[in-house]
DNA sequence: TTGACTTTGAAATATTTATTGCAAATGATT
DNA sequence: AATCATTTGCAATAAATATTTCAAAGTCAA
């Protein structure tokens, strides 16, 4: 039989982003939503309501009514295959990749709050406040984690160079701007006991010149030398098995979020994406 | 909390007959009850609408509707004491930025596995397995995904080719090179109505040309239009509010494992992080 | 059997919920 | 910049759901 997911998929016509909004808060919030009126649905996806019966029908319903019938047994179905199997299904759930990843990364993430404090991150977040222009540094799998940073510090108003994938030697170069007042945030993981000379160079560097130096790693964190002015070290119950670095992505992003509360001036949290969609319009539509 | 059946117990009053066909009707059909209206659930029992409401005022509630919610209220616990993640939700905006984040995520990742499959996975893993060169999408939030997702393809000795930042709209320029056999992957969130032209444009030409197409997505990926040949969306319960795409990082890792699982001969390293990683589950399930 | 009392159902009313028409705002196109 | 189409929000209307009133039917004791 089919889905209200089905439906949508299948749907031919073209959505509105107030549709989109309301399709995606139901799916995200499936077993409220079954309960909900037209009403109290436009409330919660902040659209209005008369949007909520339009969709219904444009989606071919024959009105709201019909539409959260559907949705609702939709949600008796999947509760049904909850159930019964129960054992069965935990096994298959055992035996995949996706849910041994996800234990994985749960597990890992609970452990978080053991390794970094969160003064630590009130500290790190203070020094980029203070800071002129942030140099973020990173290769391997802390790339990804690099470029969140910089997304992240973009939308504060934090004025960011990035050194994407440079072999250490090269970061001399790189940071040659490096003055008083800025800092340095550095990702390293499973730094090997023959860290590259570059590191150490770097961090001596800003510490010469007056620029503040952040390091986010893994448990092999406080081996580095010299060290730097704050070190954050993410371990994990199973590292060194997985190169996914959610637990150091978490820690990136709390420190953007309180750096957003330290300069409320300059960016507020959920006016964010918004504003940059306007501005990316504006540019667009400009040339 | 009390629940509806409490209430009923400790009712000093006296039930007529009908009450209690109703009542025993709404213990024996709770999940059908918690839909039904005054009208529909006296059909069901066999009373009359008046006695339902009579009912509901007799048992102190302020109406029908207060009661029913109730009764919602219990079957909600209910099905909350299957999945027991759910419930912090609200506890979440009290404490600090770092463990408001750990606990936000973790409710997070422990429902993808309601949004995505292993099916799922295993397809998106076929296509990227039986590809000739993989072009990899995506921008904004969605940046630091294709960064994850390309270094983790190289690993396995897969052609790729990163459009990193570039708009919608340049897109078409970088895909030309798109052809008969290969995977295009695409990462789009909060589908903005603005993302039309370059995206379809995109996915036609894939599917013209003969490439497959992935998209990862979240909740708004059922509304993309065209759709691809594979398509994950990663739905989570408090979607709007943050930017960090965890669970979209862990399907995208657990689409490189699979991979690496399919293409054994090219690296063996994916494999052996998932036994190794089992067993020591296992190991730690036994103490 | 009568009369006080309770329960019930039908119809009337009130309230909530859903739908639609219309005009203002928005955005795209020329 | 002006026009057209699309989308949205408001307000009016329609439909549904819930509640109350009231009279008929049933119950039980004197």
């Amino acid at each position: 039989m089919k889905t209200f997911e089905d439906t949508v998929k299948s749907f031919e016509g073209r959505l509105t982003e107030s549709d989109r909004a309301l399709i995606s808060w139901i799916f995200n919030n499936p077993e409220e939503a079954v309960y909900f009126s037209s009403a109290e649905l436009a409330e919660q996806a902040e659209v209005h309501a008369s949007t909520v019966v339009r969709l219904a029908r444009k989606l071919g319903y024959g009105g709201f009514p019909a539409m959260r019938s559907h949705i609702r047994t939709d949600a008796q179905a999947r509760s049904m295959a909850l159930t019964p199997h129960q054992q069965k299904l935990d096994q298959i759930k055992t035996s995949s990749n996706l849910t041994t990843l996800i234990e994985s990364e749960t597990l890992a993430l609970s452990t978080v709050i053991n390794s970094v404090t969160q003064e630590q991150i009130d500290d790190a977040a203070k020094i980029l406040a203070e800071a002129g222009t942030v140099y973020i540094i990173g290769r391997g799998s802390a790339a990804p984690l690099t470029t969140h940073l910089e997304r992240r510090l973009r939308r504060n108003a934090v004025r960011t160079e990035v050194a994407l994938n440079l072999q250490w030697r090269d970061l001399a170069e790189h940071a040659v701007g490096l003055r008083s007042g800025d800092a340095l945030v550095i990702f390293a993981f499973q730094a090997p006991a023959s860290l590259p000379s570059g590191y150490a160079a770097l961090v001596q560097h800003a510490d010469m010149v007056g620029a503040k130096s952040i390091v986010i790693s893994d448990a092999t964190g406080p081996t580095l030398r010299p060290r730097p002015n704050q070190l954050l070290c993410v371990s994990r119950p199973d590292e060194g098995k997985l190169q996914l670095r959610t637990g150091p992505l978490l820690v990136t992003e709390a420190i953007a979020m309180t750096l957003a509360q330290l300069n409320p001036g300059q960016a507020l949290e959920g006016l964010g994406d918004l504003e940059e969609l306007r501005q990316k319009r504006q540019s667009e539509g400009g040339k």
